[in-house]
RNA sequence: GGCGGGGUAGCGAAGUGGUCAAACGCAUCAGACUGUAAAUCUGACGCCUCACGGCUUCGAAGGUUCGACUCCUUCCCCCGCCA
């Protein structure tokens, strides 16, 4: 394999869609930093490894030398954007906005590139917008290739709504396209329908079409729906160590190989090794769940902290002994009933979970198990009360 | 403007006068087991109460009734179709 066919092979893979191989070819040829373009919402400003699968790319891009135009759809997150899935998102006043793209930029910038990377907000040239241009640009599509997105074709189909925003995304998102020159555009499956119709544009403004590359959508810790902030099962890049490492072991032994490969950007044929290694009995799974913990940690919190949050899970979930830190809880009876104990401590919400808690035997204090939901019990200064596998408060005597 | 459908617990969704704090599924939580916050199994899952029991919930407000999520009135909101 020459040079340009071995960067092709790296920058193609894991792709789904990629339209087409041949255009990335000839661009890569031009032997000129090509302009790869990405969108970012910046209503939902936790970025989740699901996020990730896309920044990794971008970064491969980087690393040949690349520039990634990182764009921050500030004007339409202040409109406000009703999802495909019928969930309206709210409208963002400015200062949210900035805020979140601040926070965007912090969290993007442990996978990317900062040097490589162009950071752009899309009201630079929608805010100025007549509506007259807004007219102009919506005529060149029409609603059969709007009905072609397969989402909007089943849901017309359902008679289910559509509003007409939804139908202007696409357009919106294809313009940017024209306005940053993109050479190529990355994004999950479910954009493919979206990064084509930039394409589209960009040739009615006489520029070069840019090239469309989609990755696969990672499945979140539930294992079925795509990782995603609305339904909870997302790992974020901001959480501590010890909850990324902690959510990472809870994925499913069928699904890690997915995030070795999406998150962690493991070499096919080394997947191949490993699960051959689990399924030969040569390797444990848990023992390879928890490499792939280490480095997912290691990735955004550095070496260390997935080593130690590591060996801080094992000693309370494996060992089931107490974390080293946990929250501290000040009181000052000198004996309190077990109940108003843990909800003192936060650790359940009303009497009644609490006393559930107490009466399914998840409760131990100072080690010692309590049952009884009647049980009046001392306060010792230092004393750990546990709730189930993952509550833990010291108790401070004040 | 006309016609129709709908608003029930975190979500989805039953329920059409009492046996409804409300089926079922998902999510969540706990326990067992383990290899782990995998898988599987069991249980819990409005609030107060050790408990008996009590209290507040089914878009909102009224009304009918011994009794309403269920019937009536008005109002608010959402959706589709036809104009």
């Amino acid at each position: 394999m020459n040079p340009l066919e071995q960067t092709l092979e790296r920058l193609t893979a894991r792709a789904v869609d990629l339209v087409s191989r041949a255009e990335l070819e000839a661009k890569l040829k031009q032997a000129r930093p090509l302009r790869i373009k990405y969108g970012a919402d910046p209503s939902a400003p936790d970025i989740h490894l699901g996020h990730v699968v896309g920044l990794n790319k971008l970064r491969e891009f980087q690393d040949a030398g690349h520039t990634v135009v990182f764009i921050i759809g500030d004007f339409t997150g202040m409109i406000g954007d009703p999802s495909g899935r019928s969930q309206t998102r709210k409208p963002l006043d400015r200062a949210q906005v900035a805020a979140n793209a601040q926070s965007y930029q912090q969290q993007v910038f442990k996978v990317l590139d900062r040097a490589r990377t162009e950071v752009r907000f899309n009201s630079e040239w929608f805010a100025p917008m007549k509506f007259e241009e807004v007219i102009r640009l919506s005529a060149h599509v029409t609603v059969a290739q709007l009905l072609a997105r397969d989402d909007f074709s089943k849901r017309y189909a359902a008679q289910q709504p559509i509003s007409l925003v939804e139908f202007l995304y696409p357009l919106i998102q294809a313009y940017d396209s024209v306005m940053v020159r993109a050479d190529v555009e990355l994004g999950g499956t479910d954009q493919l329908f979206n990064l084509l119709l930039g394409r589209e544009l960009q040739k009615i403004f006489s520029q070069e079409p840019q090239v469309v590359l989609t990755l696969p959508l990672l499945e979140g810790l539930d294992g079925v729906n795509k990782m995603s902030k609305s339904l909870g099962n997302y790992i974020g890049v901001n959480e501590t160590p010890k909850d990324i490492f902690g959510k990472t072991m809870s994925v499913s032994d069928e699904l890690m190989w997915r995030y070795f490969s999406l998150v962690l950007c493991l070499p096919e044929p080394e997947i191949a090794a490993l699960r051959q290694a689990v399924q030969s009995g040569a390797r444990h799974p848990r023992e390879v769940k928890d490499e792939l913990g280490r480095k997912v940690v290691a990735k955004f919190c550095g070496e260390a902290a997935g080593v130690e949050a590591s060996a801080e899970f094992a000693r309370v979930f494996s060992e089931r002994q107490v974390p080293t830190d946990m929250p501290e809880v000040a009181v000052a009876e000198a004996s309190l009933g077990i109940i108003a104990l843990i909800v003192k401590a936060k650790l359940a919400e009303s009497n009644g979970e609490a006393k559930r808690l107490v009466q399914q035997g998840a409760v131990e204090l100072a080690g010692q198990k309590c049952g009884d939901p009647r049980a009046q019990v001392a306060i010792e200064d230092g004393a750990v009360l546990r709730c189930g596998k993952r509550g833990f408060v010291r108790l401070r005597r004040v």
